[in-house]
DNA sequence: ACCGGTATGCTACTAATTTAGCACTATGCT
DNA sequence: AGCATAGTGCTAAATTAGTAGCATACCGGT
């Protein structure tokens, strides 16, 4: 299982930058520096995006005078990635388990509109799986 | 944004421990090695898992004549955690949009058992929040 | 009583990560 | 022109992680 270590190898700096970039879709390096748990010198922060660009985890446009930085992998795909590695883990690659779990959470309640979402999506599943 | 950094500081190794101990629930230093990537000695593995008992996040009971290791916090806290904390920087904190997100994978379908299982728990979650 | 398996507590070395400084360039604004 | 802001590349040092070896101890079975 997870033999793609060698891809999402991620350092604990390399992780937490990838992370906010992930929240923040695009961030100057200094937006990622005051986002970063106790966050380093910002020669650091450089130092560890330059890696980041080296890997190929992370790319960047000019926005005037500074770059903002952006994930090359889309949210979706790394979302995608997160989900299925912690549905291995801990639900031993049961997704429906995965679900339901996450369903119970108690953190704050889903709105009933969350719920209709989840219906319709539950649903639509449902008309796949006749479409098949 | 997750503050607890502290506490869930595991290096490379140390996290491929832990999911080994979390697949399994309990395991011998020579299953954990047997199951990690790229097998390190077996020494490795035993100096490694001296770290996580100091840490506390491993503990172990004598089995005959060997120790089986295992997680200190439950697969439920663990996973809850882990959840959350996908949730966070991929759904900027919105569960429901997970939960659609996890069923829209298509990796394998869900079997309609599966598709039952959820809509028990989703049957639940409404049937709780008319109780409230 | 000895052996194999499992444990322990060191020690030591190498590799990777994290950190920050320095020198310098380019651009936009006052 | 000069300053602030953002960038670059390089260097270097400190810390953490990863690896393995060695000597030793305990227990159960032949």
């Amino acid at each position: 299982m997870s033999s793609e270590d060698t891809h999402l190898h991620l350092s604990r700096r390399e992780r937490q930058i990838m992370d906010v970039l992930y929240a923040a879709q695009e961030a100057s390096a200094a937006d990622i520096q005051a986002q970063m748990p106790n966050s380093p010198s910002y020669s650091t922060v450089r130092a560890l995006l330059r890696k980041l660009l080296d890997k190929g985890h992370v790319s960047f446009r000019e926005d005037g005078p500074r770059y903002l930085y952006q994930p090359v992998v889309s949210k979706a795909e790394a979302s995608g990635g997160a989900m299925r590695r912690l549905v291995d883990t801990f639900f031993a690659g049961d997704r429906a388990a995965a679900v339901v779990g996450l369903l119970g959470r108690n953190d704050k309640d889903l709105s009933s509109d969350d719920i209709e979402q989840i219906e319709a999506a539950l649903k639509a599943l449902k008309r796949e799986r006749r479409g098949d």
